[in-house]
DNA sequence: CGACGATAGATTACATGTAAACTATCGTCG
DNA sequence: CGACGATAGTTTACATGTAATCTATCGTCG
């Protein structure tokens, strides 16, 4: 057997105990160094990743949202979702608005100056990405899609949701 | 252009503004779903993900290990290491010892408790990973561990560079 | 109308990631 | 020996994730 890459990331000894242990390892590591180098590029502007997740999502929407479906949209779950858009609202780059028929709803709104932050950030942040994985050959990208949606199937059968 | 099923996940009106930024958040998106999944496993028999990290790599290393070692192998940096393994040892899952030779270096070694506890987590753990990634072919497995690793080199060029 | 379950968020508690600054040692070199 | 840079950990501060619990509203049904 040979050491493959990973093993020699990790300096691990020992075989992976199963491939479906190895991939999923391999899914993980890969997710965070991305995640890793992504975030260092929102925090020159001041954004961690999650924040620019929402931004984005607003953006996409094009209108106020409601908290519980930016969360909805999100890799996370709600009760973080308070804060983050505490921390957004004290930047001045969301604003927070009770909606009137049902007082229990909090519409966000994106500020112009979010709208600029983002402007600001689109054309480094598709460069990074570029950067990233832009050496995979449009074959290679279409496949990793359709493999990892394919693997993701299994969560989201136990989920429901997500 | 065909709606996708990221897309659909995401409730993204809409299209990715490449394919590259769709293949990155598509690796984050199924990363994270693994991660909370296995979270929840781990939960069970009190740890996190971060702190069987910890332990699997000192059985798999066999014998005690400095701290920073220990980090080097997981995916995040250094800070973190010293409260993760403060929370290991009030466990009593690991125990710490000051080198003698060189007393800036804390060894860090494994209970008899923790060794249990992973021989406990094994057979689910298998059969968790098994669950989720199983469905896809040994043939497909290996290619998605090659396009990860094909993926995540522009990382490490990254990296290696600053 | 008024109780009750459901829904939208907020709050709290704790473990984690990230960065930056600090402490204790070690090695080395003059 | 003694200063100095490098190394191993620790500490601190803050943003995140995760779970559990709480509060305010809504809708509905008797």
């Amino acid at each position: 057997m040979v050491i493959n890459q990973l093993q020699r990331e990790l300096k691990k000894k020992q075989a992976f105990q199963s491939p479906e242990v190895e991939a999923i390892l391999n899914v993980l590591r890969t997710g965070d160094q991305f995640q890793n180098r992504l975030g260092r590029l929102f925090r020159e502007y001041g954004l961690t990743c999650s924040q620019y997740n929402v931004l984005r999502i607003l953006r996409g929407e094009g209108k106020p949202m409601p908290s519980l479906e930016i969360a909805d949209r999100m890799v996370q779950v709600v009760p973080a979702i308070t804060g983050l858009i505490d921390r957004l609202e004290k930047q001045e780059l969301v604003t927070r608005e009770r909606c009137h028929k049902d007082r229990r709803v909090v519409y966000v709104t994106l500020t112009e100056k979010a709208v600029s932050l983002l402007k600001e950030i689109e054309k480094p942040g598709l460069e990074l990405h570029e950067h990233l994985i832009g050496h995979l050959t449009r074959k290679e990208l279409k496949e990793l899609n359709r493999l990892l949606t394919k693997a993701r199937g299994s969560v989201c059968a136990i989920e429901g949701a997500e």
